[in-house]
DNA sequence: GCGTTAACTGAACATTGATAAGTTATCGGC
DNA sequence: GCCGATAACTTATCAATGTTCAGTTAACGC
C-alpha cells in the first residue's frame, strides 16, 4: 500500500512551473519523513520517489534542514487555523481554555510524526531545534516561528480569562506555560512511547486538562 | 577548558585490562555526546579522544546504537539512585510523591543531554527510542530498562499512597501516568527549548508539583 | 530557426558507520 | 630467555550520505 502512491513519472516541468515541482518534493519528503524518520529518509530517496535526481532538489530548497523547516510550518499552519476556528466560535473564556487544550492534544495525535518533527526534535541540528519557539518578535512570514504563534495563542486566551473576572493562581503567561507543558507531556509521552500500556487515552486526556483547569482557577 | 580534559596518550592496554579502555570509552563518548549531541559526535572523534583508531572503538561495543545504551543505562543508575534514597528516609506517602517528582525533575535538568538521550529520542533508531520503557517484564540486568523501572516506583509510591487510607481520583497507574506526562513535560521544555523566556523556573517547578498532587487527590 | 535560460543530469567530493585482514606486544609455560 | 597463543590494536577499504560542480536538455519568446 505504502511507497507506491506517489512515484511520479515526473518529465521535465515547463517553464515557470518550477513550484508545482517544489510542492511534488514537500510531498515525498513529508511521506517520507513520516514513514521513516528525519535521519533515515535521504536526499536521493526524496528524489527518487518524485522522480528527479538528487541534486535537482537542490534547485528548490538550500539543503535537508530547508526542506524540514518548510514542512514544519506548512504543520503549524494547520494548527493554527484550529485555533482560529476556536476564537471564532467559543465565546466564553474557560470553555476556549479547554477547547485549546482538546484541540492542541486531537492535533497531535492525529499528526504524530509532524509533532515529532516539531516538537520533539532532540537529535536534529540546532537551527531546526530551534523552530518551535522563536522568538514572537519574529517576522511570522519568514520559515519557523509556527510554534511561539501558537503559545502566543493560548496566552492571549489566558489573559481574557483573567480580564473577565476570573481569578488565576499565577499570571497568565505562567499558567500558560504549565498548561503547554502538561498537554506537552501527555502528547509527546503518546507519541513516543506507543508501545506503553497507557490507561485509557480519553481519561488521561480529560484528566490532564481537568487537572490544569483545577490547577490555575483559584479555587 | 573543554576537550583536553581527557584526551589520553592511550598506548595499549595490558593483556585483561580491556575493560579500562571500554571504560575510556564510555567517558569520551559521554563527553561528546553532551558537547554535540549524538549525531554529530562520530565513531573517529571518540576514539581520537581516547586515543586509539575507530575499528578498535568495535572490540568493546557492536556499534554506535550499543555504546549509547550502555550509556543510557549509567545514567538511569544513577535517577534508580536517587529514588531509592528517597524511600529510604522518607516515611510519609504523601510527601514521597511531592520528594519523587522533585528528583525526577532535578534529574532530568541536571542531566539534560543524558535525559534528552532516553526520553526524547524521537530521532534515533527505533531501538533506541523504546529503551525508556520497555515492558517491565523484561531481564532488568540486560542493558535499556531503566525508564520503566522509574514509573514502577513512582505507580508503588502511589499504591501506598491509597494504602495509607488517601483517596485519589484515579487508579494509581493512571494518577502515575498524569504525574509522569506534566513532569515529563515540564523537563523536555526546559530541555528542548532553553532559549525560551519561561517564568521563573523554581516557580514552574512547584507550580507542577501543586497542580498534580491536587489534581490527584480527591479534595 | 535561434538564443536564452529554466530545469535537470552525471560525475565527483568529503564524511560517515562499519568490516576485513593483517600486525604488534603481552604473558604463561618451558 | 624465548616461544607460541592470542588480546589489543592498526591500516586499508567499503558503501552510503549530504552536497557541489560542470555540463546538458528542452521550453519559450522572438
Amino acid at each position: 500500500m505504502t511507497g507506491f502512491s506517489t512515484v511520479l513519472p515526473a518529465g521535465r516541468k515547463r517553464r515557470g512551473e518550477g513550484h508545482t515541482r517544489r510542492e511534488e518534493i514537500l510531498q515525498a519528503a513529508k511521506e517520507l519523513f513520516l514513514e521513516q524518520g528525519y535521519d533515515s529518509t535521504t536526499i536521493r530517496r526524496i528524489a527518487d520517489r518524485v522522480g528527479i535526481s538528487a541534486p535537482a532538489l537542490y534547485l528548490y530548497f538550500k539543503d535537508k534542514e530547508a526542506l524540514m523547516l518548510a514542512l514544519c510550518d506548512q504543520t503549524f499552519g494547520h494548527l493554527i487555523e484550529a485555533i482560529g476556528e476556536i476564537e471564532r466560535t467559543v465565546a466564553d473564556p474557560l470553555e476556549r481554555v479547554r477547547r485549546f487544550g482538546e484541540a492542541y492534544v486531537r492535533f497531535g495525535l492525529t499528526h504524530p510524526d509532524e509533532y515529532r518533527l516539531v516538537f520533539l526534535a532532540a537529535y536534529i541540528p540546532e537551527a531546526i531545534r530551534r523552530v518551535g519557539h522563536r522568538a514572537p518578535t519574529d517576522d511570522p512570514t519568514k520559515p519557523g516561528v509556527g510554534g511561539a504563534l501558537v503559545f502566543q495563542r493560548l496566552v492571549g486566551i489566558l489573559t481574557e480569562l483573567e480580564a473577565s473576572g476570573t481569578k488565576l493562581n499565577y499570571p497568565p503567561d505562567t499558567c500558560g506555560e504549565l498548561c503547554w507543558m502538561g498537554l506537552h507531556g501527555l502528547v509527546s509521552a503518546f507519541i513516543l512511547k506507543p508501545e506503553f500500556p497507557w490507561s485509557d487515552r480519553e481519561l488521561l486526556i480529560k484528566g490532564m486538562l481537568d487537572i490544569h483547569l483545577k490547577g490555575i482557577l483559584r479555587a
